[in-house]
DNA sequence: ACTGGCACTCGCTACAGTCGAGTGCCAGGA
DNA sequence: TCCTGGCACTCGACTGTAGCGAGTGCCAGT
């Protein structure tokens, strides 16, 4: 495959280019916007070869060249360098987030930050359940059948649920099983605590027995089976810039997908190790999204991975930035995660 | 002012049709699918009128008739008869609502039902605070100088804030401070509670009265002066039906407003004992939302009100419908806090 | 291997013409 | 007095045609 440095320059071109004016851009106006050194001629043959490859194409015969997912990837993995924040950027990340009262303060600051700074649809995943670990739990008597179980963990994150208890229980009764969860729980990460849990109920004395079972069913149901994820979303309105050029004309099917919590944590959720992913129009599993690209990163107190974060726009943006301004939000949540 | 029944069956039929259709409405067209016994002419000369008295307008000089604002303000008032649900909406709302767990549960399930039901933007509002007393307060130690306090209310919220305390406490500080607060505090609307949160201070022991001192303020400030109020919305991709002919063309003004929960506790949260509200078009406060119609309603256990429900659509909406579904969802989540 | 030149494609815009839905008005009739 | 049928008129929507121009592909020449 004969994709030598200029062909890549060429397609770097394009790329920056359609991203910037979001026109198809042709072999004239590319060579006075770039220090190419040939012709239009020239560059037109090794457009040739590019659309060949299937990197770019054109949407009717007459007209400019346009970057398809393939070429956007090339770019994304190749050409593109590393575009420093600017320091009204970094400015901007600290303020907005110096201050941040508690876990929901900080996380809908970071997503309404998001949002701003890249002018896109973010989503912040609040820290998952599964990645924490318990630091307190709570149980506060609503009536003598009803316990409102709190759970605090140690990212920050308070979840609290109804229990209904076969019988009624008395208040020591609830010390103990209070005293009894807690010593058991504590500093358990709750990926780990099933077995735990599940202990619990033959280490109660028998009185406690009824109250314990129903206890660790909606702890083992809520808190770890079906995760509890959370998620804060911001920046919808700015899917309408670029006037439904993007997206092919219809919101419909973004607006959907960002409806779905489901769809959100897939992309988003699924935190690996590594540091950054960004997903380009079909590489996308869902096909609602297969018209906008993502760019997500997991965040978390120092080297652990806590949650995902991340934005969603049109496959015609701006990569380079987009990905440092996540990245560094990443970053900056993460150390604020770790002052706590 | 001349508007006889028939004028007034005409704007009607007018908006029926329109709504239905969502194409102008001409004079022919009425007379065939309405029974206004009368011919085209006839027809036109009433259109006429209406037109002068601003309660429908010509889109282009050869078109049919458009309802105004001022036209559907006339319909809701006074020509819309009241629409029963159907037994299949009526079962929907039951199956949905029936089973959820806990307020977060109740508020999501509520919102999805509601946009689903109306096929437009749906927004609910969780139980004020304001309009809550507490139930419970707990005092949780983060650390020696960090408490987490959370409060449980009577409507099932629960709020969490961090307190940062000025100088560590002991543990037995900290049951001093959840016995005083709760004695003081339980049972107490938060509206009224102020002068309530003020006197604590004064009445803790001497070593306990830095701690109190920030609690209070956090209590103050978080829970009273700004009092946190929370927002669940769902639908916002039924915005796209009706394809861009609703909203004047761009769906821009109208996200930017979703997203603002100033915004939307304008729309649905100023509950006042009235029954219902319907805002048209131009009656809408918010410049964004002049292309909008809101439909909204307060709930609350039996004849109390604790938040605002509602939807949000084209002006060019099914009123009666929506009307009757907006009622119809308010009255059953009444009941469901009723139960707890 | 690159370049200038040239023929060709095809979307976009402007313009003219036709069609038809819908109106307003008027004279005649119940 | 009120309604109706008839008629002239308006004007947007659609169609067809023509010219423009951006952009391409190809080829012969350096």
């Amino acid at each position: 495959m004969g994709l030598d440095d200029r062909k890549l320059a060429v397609l770097r071109a394009i790329v920056e280019d359609y991203v910037a004016t979001q026109e198809p851009v042709g072999s004239r106006a590319l060579v006075e916007r770039h220090q190419l050194g040939v012709s239009p001629a020239t560059v037109r043959n090794d457009m040739a070869v590019l659309e060949e490859e299937g990197y770019i194409r054109q949407p009717h015969t007459s007209a400019g060249r346009v970057p398809t997912d393939r070429g956007y990837r090339l770019f994304v993995d190749r050409l593109s360098r590393v575009k420093p924040l600017s320091p009204a950027e970094r400015r901007a990340i600290e303020r907005f987030l110096v201050g941040a009262l508690d876990l929901d303060d900080v996380v809908h600051r970071t997503v309404r930050l998001l949002a701003q700074l890249t002018r896109q649809v973010a989503v912040v995943q609040y820290p998952s359940l599964a990645r924490s670990s318990v630091r307190h739990l709570e149980l506060v008597p609503i009536s003598t059948t009803r316990l409102m179980l709190v759970m605090i963990a140690d990212t920050g994150r308070v979840e609290q649920r109804l229990v209904e208890l076969p019988a009624p229980i008395p208040a020591e009764d609830v010390t103990d099983l209070r005293r009894l969860v807690n010593e058991k729980l504590v500093g358990t990460r709750l990926s780990d605590t099933p077995p735990l849990v599940e202990a619990l109920v033959d280490e109660a004395a028998p009185q406690l027995r009824p109250a314990m079972t129903t206890l660790s069913t909606v702890l083992l149901e809520t808190l770890v089976e079906r995760h509890e994820e959370r998620i804060a979303l911001a920046g919808t309105a700015n899917l309408t810039r670029g006037g439904l050029l993007d997206f092919q004309g219809s919101l419909r099917p973004i607006l959907e997908a960002l409806e779905e919590e489901v769809v959100l944590l897939k992309l988003i959720g699924e935190v690996e190790p590594s540091t950054l992913r960004v997903r380009i129009g079909d590489e996308n599993e869902i096909d609602n999204l297969r018209a906008a690209s993502v760019v997500s990163t997991g965040y978390g107190p120092g080297a652990t991975i806590v949650g995902g974060l991340g934005v969603l726009g049109p496959t015609r943006m701006d990569y380079p930035g987009t990905i440092a301004t996540v990245r560094a939000v990443a970053r900056y949540v993460g150390e604020l995660l770790a002052q706590n």
